[in-house]
DNA sequence: CACAACTAGTTCGTACCACGTACTATTACC
DNA sequence: GGTAATAGTACGTGGTACGAACTAGTTGTG
């Protein structure tokens, strides 16, 4: 039925692809999409609400919001920055690290599962050429 | 300082890329990104609410007022099923296939932008196997 | 040193998205 | 004919996202 599925369209797939299944990781992590991003990102080291916003790609009027109920829920608090008395750093609990922890796991678990199907050479060659591509993309994920 | 990108970490930074160049070009074309998705799945041909709720993967009840928005501004219509009573298929308005267009046009440049620096038999491979990937995922894009 | 320009973060109002539950209307099955 | 299943909607709740306006602190410039 398909002819030959655009690169666009694949791409597109792709990532429907895997937004599907952060949300659906996410929802057994007790996360929503938008909280697992943060966790993932705050995964590196803490950072602050300016930083933040931008590798997130979220206003920061919006990410208050995001921060409040992720602070609410226990998963990170805001501390203040030495440096500057107007900033504040971003950090995880131990209680978010838990929850990242468990949320990154599973999903890389996924992931990876997405890709078994391949034989090694070519799953090798994609994931080279993956990394190319997203090499100066924002770090949303840990490591 | 990125010794080598997971797999997964990968993925999940292209699907960040992707999914920001989405909500940006919808931006572009006064869609928000669940309307977008929704115009794209709508392109291949007139669809039940039940059907496309499967195909873009959000509840019914969730896609009702995605629907009912989405006829307020023009873009598609309810149209009565002829088979069944109950059922109702909804279509694309000329402005809404004005609107796909333009968003699939688009985002299909930008998206080809992300793979233009790779060498072409890179570039093949790459996406050769990625069609293989996601050969049976849910068509969200036309054609 | 004072003052303007900028930056960090929040507040507020608005719109949208998504879910689950409960409901009506119709269709399919036996 | 009556019951089970299906198509779609209504409603309440909570989360996401934006832009504009605001406070507090910092930086640069004369």
């Amino acid at each position: 039925m398909d002819e030959t599925l655009s690169t666009a369209s694949s791409l597109v797939r792709l990532t429907h692809l895997v937004h599907t299944l952060y949300a659906e990781v996410g929802r057994g992590c007790d996360l929503t999409t938008a909280q697992a991003q943060m966790l993932c990102s705050l995964g590196n080291r803490p950072t602050g609400m300016a930083e933040l916003s931008a590798t997130l790609g979220v206003e920061r009027s919006s990410l208050t919001g995001l921060v409040d109920r992720a602070e609410h829920r226990g998963l990170v608090v805001r501390r203040p920055d030495a440096q500057d008395r107007r900033a504040v750093k971003v950090v995880l609990t131990d209680e978010g690290m838990d929850a990242l922890q468990r949320f990154h796991d599973e999903l890389t678990k996924k992931l990876e599962q997405l890709l078994t199907e391949l034989p090694a050479a070519e799953r090798d060659q994609f994931t080279g050429t993956l990394r190319r591509i997203v090499a100066d993309a924002p770090a949303v994920f840990a490591d």
